[in-house]
DNA sequence: CTTCTCTAGGTACAGCGTACGTAGAAGCTC
DNA sequence: GAGCTTCTACGTACGCTGTACCTAGAGAAG
């Protein structure tokens, strides 16, 4: 907000345009093409693939504006048209990755089996994109297909008998941890100096005798778990307290 | 990276300084203070503490190298010398935010009760810092005091039994839970028109058809749950998960 | 045809992280 | 104490970001 525009005292303002009634802040609800005008060069599925070609091989920072606009051949501003602010186009970066979810059209009926299904596409679309998990922590982005994946998660847990509103709180706690998972794997990833300099300060912290419990985990803990079957083992967890009966107290 | 650096060929270095032995890249590794030189005027808690009061006040972006220097009456690149990169002024900012536990010196022996106890401390962090939730769950995050939350947890989960590799996985999933649920708080809370429009975008979605089990627990949720009592509800769903037996398979 | 709305895109600005270099203070060695 | 060394403070400058604003011109609606 750069000092709170000064507002001229004359504003002939004589093409007397009635100021388009507040456009929606969110994306999805702001029609992609009104019909008036000459037809647009791009679409948001166009922009939102050369966005996320960009994030997945050099990063989501490199995914700027002029890059993106640039790798579709459009100027700059041109790219404003279609993505009035950056946040939406990493909405539409967010529900093209949701795209990629390979839903049944109906649950198989076993809940456990269908949401061990969702849990590893979701963790194979976010390895396939790395930039996602984070973008997803940040916000809850609710597009087309992001609203057909909540659908499906709904429809696979609906045995359970939990109500409306549980089994949101359930879908929500799933994809934390999916995300969680996945973005704790890209950081780990990363660095590899990164990771080893960490387990020196944790060593030397566990050596301090300032941490005794987290020595003794050190000591204790075997040799680095496979991630596969770390997920697994966690997801299992998440299922079952999902599943759990609704025990109040 | 800007041009690759021309190499000059001659480099005299006159100084003959020995390039010193490539600086950890994690803070903690870092001595604050090597002895040599005049003493630094300020000190890496009270460079913490001011980004704290201008991340806590408006928001994380406003908390920049420039503004935190600036607070501190210290020219920008002052900052430097304390902070080799403003990823580390974030490991700071973190770490001393962690300092705000209570923690007990010993675990109570009622392990339901001290993990609800260090989730509502934690939670009750979350809301005094708004951008913490997302700071954590972007980054692992190792500071002394973190740490010490760390082994208060590993003391608190001594009775289940579990090794302490297990032990470490349900820390990540209690936190990534408490963070969520905080940082959804915060977006939730942030925008009026952005909540309402929400309402309006997916009341829409329902109503289309496409989403017939959106549709369904749209039409069998009660009115919106109290934040605290969902809170419980689905934390006492995740200490159960973390308690409850391995059952493999 | 006229009118109006839309699109494309250039220019410009404030703000960001930070590389680099200089000046001088404070500790170590003699 | 002298002198060397190593640290701190900080100004300047660069490349980059998101985006406000403006001008042309395309093309549908009346």
């Amino acid at each position: 907000m750069p000092s709170s525009k000064p507002e001229p005292s004359i504003r002939p303002d004589p093409t007397n345009r009635p100021t388009p009634p507040e456009a929606p802040e969110l994306i999805w609800l702001r029609p992609e093409r009104t019909g008036r005008g000459p037809r647009p060069a791009h679409s948001r599925d166009s922009i939102a693939a050369a966005a996320i070609g960009i994030a997945d091989t050099e990063g989501l920072d490199a995914a700027s504006m002029r890059r993106v606009a640039a790798a579709l051949g459009a100027g700059t501003m041109s790219l404003y048209n279609y993505v009035p602010k950056k946040e939406h186009l990493l909405d539409l970066m967010l529900d093209a990755v949701a795209a990629e979810y390979r839903l049944p059209p109906e649950p198989s009926g076993d809940v456990r089996a269908d949401l061990t299904d969702l849990a590893h596409q979701q963790l194979a679309i976010f390895r396939r994109h790395p930039w996602a998990p984070a973008l997803v922590l940040a916000r809850p982005g609710i597009g087309p297909n992001a609203l057909r994946y909540t659908d499906h998660f709904l429809a696979v847990t609906a045995p359970t008998g939990l109500g409306g509103g549980l089994r949101m709180e359930a879908m929500a706690l799933f994809n934390g941890f999916v995300c969680q998972f996945a973005q704790y794997e890209q950081t780990a990833a990363a660095g590899a100096k990164w990771q080893a300099e960490m387990v020196g300060y944790l060593g030397q912290a566990a050596a301090s005798g300032e941490y005794p419990h987290l020595a003794q985990a050190f000591a204790t803990a075997g040799p680095p778990a496979d991630p596969d079957q770390a997920f697994d083992r966690t997801l299992n967890r998440v299922i079952s307290a999902i599943l759990a009966p609704t025990e109040e107290g």
